[in-house]
DNA sequence: CGCCATACTGAACGGCGAGTCAAGTCGGAC
DNA sequence: GTCCGACTTGACTCGCCGTTCAGTATGGCG
């Protein structure tokens, strides 16, 4: 027995929070073993203990890891703009599940609705929801704060505001993971700018 | 041993079906066993089996029924209503958890979040979802032709604004029974109000 | 060239909980 | 009153899966 021992450059504790999260977003987390992670990972069952304290620990931490990636991703994408229009047009199209072709389904929001059952019962989860929550409104309250020093938007609560639109964005997301049938994920869009614009006062007009 | 055999008014189905919303609400459909739903409903274990094919398709019944007692309520409630500003406060102030006190803190939201995660891998939940969906989504655009009708509201695709409307709420909803520190249950109730007067179309002041 | 620490394996254990079942109880029909 | 069938019980079975662990390979160090 035994085990071709692991090249230094590779962190198998990425790796495996990584494999956890494409499990839990295939299987669901209720049905997540270890060892299909551990199939996913291609180690050992006995492994994936080895680095995990336990599969809680491990499920929670996969969550928190892939809410991370896609924060990393919008957020990477939208400093590259520098109209405040234009980075919210952006933060959109990469919220709307399906709307991108190149980004899949979009299946963070599966996680992340996992996130919500796992918090309403775990303190650790409920805190680390709260601070991604957090960061995904300053993400949309910091464009619009962009746009009102730059001229582009009225003054109003940017706070208030991202609170209002990310909600929103949440809501129909929900509905378009779930396949139904009232909305598409262009419809979404449609929906998500023109609250944008009506609420946070712009015109919707130029490349709409 | 024995039984001693219920009252014919009784209704053993609903009285399980009760009991398991109860459980499922208080410690998550995952953590949901049936010797807990037995305790609750105060039967033996063999007895919820007796009635229901599987723990699967109980807890699946148990989701929609609990749904439809939220849906109940608050159609009662709003047909009692004749302003249409005035339906739409109070789906609001039933939408928003732990706004009003005699209904606690309005746990059908968290049941509500399971029926999500359920939904995205069970073909039958997905299938109740967008039936449960569609009928919120009816109850907000009824709402809506009644102020057009009676030319309270100004002219809008009511589909669309309830679609806006629901998707805002469901996303509110979701920080509130989180517990997120941004946002109150009375914080939520403006933010609803003050969009839907936006985005309908009417007016907020009297008794605002 | 041994030797050790570390990474890794997979078989075995143990507990838990869904589902089964044989037996008991009781209301009502006749 | 007696019998039937629906209702109810709780002990039992059985499979599953998280966790443990004894053992094995391997890279590096002296």
């Amino acid at each position: 027995m035994g085990a071709v021992r692991q090249k230094p450059g590779k962190d198998r504790h990425q790796e495996i929070l990584d494999a956890a999260a494409r499990v839990i977003t295939e299987r669901g987390l209720a049905e997540t073993r270890i060892s299909d992670i551990a199939e996913q990972a291609g180690v050992s069952p006995g492994l994936i203990l080895y680095y995990f304290e336990s599969k809680d620990r491990l499920l929670a931490e996969a969550l928190t890891f892939a809410n991370d990636q896609f924060y990393l991703r919008t957020s990477r994408e939208i400093r590259r703009i520098t109209s405040a229009k234009e980075q919210m047009r952006r933060l959109i199209d990469l919220s709307v599940p399906g709307y991108l072709p190149e980004y899949g389904r979009l299946d963070e929001w599966a996680l992340w609705i996992e996130v919500w059952v796992r918090a309403l019962r775990d303190p650790q989860m409920a805190k680390d929801r709260e601070v991604l929550d957090q960061r995904w409104r300053d993400q949309i309250a910091d464009i619009i704060r962009t746009g009102q020093r730059s001229g582009e938007f009225p003054q109003k609560d940017p706070a208030e505001l991202a609170l209002r639109l990310g909600a929103l964005i949440d809501g129909l997301a929900i509905q378009v993971i779930m396949n139904d049938s009232e909305i598409t994920p262009e419809k979404m869009h449609r929906a998500c700018m023109e609250v944008a614009a009506h609420e946070i006062g712009f015109d919707l007009e130029p490349s709409g």
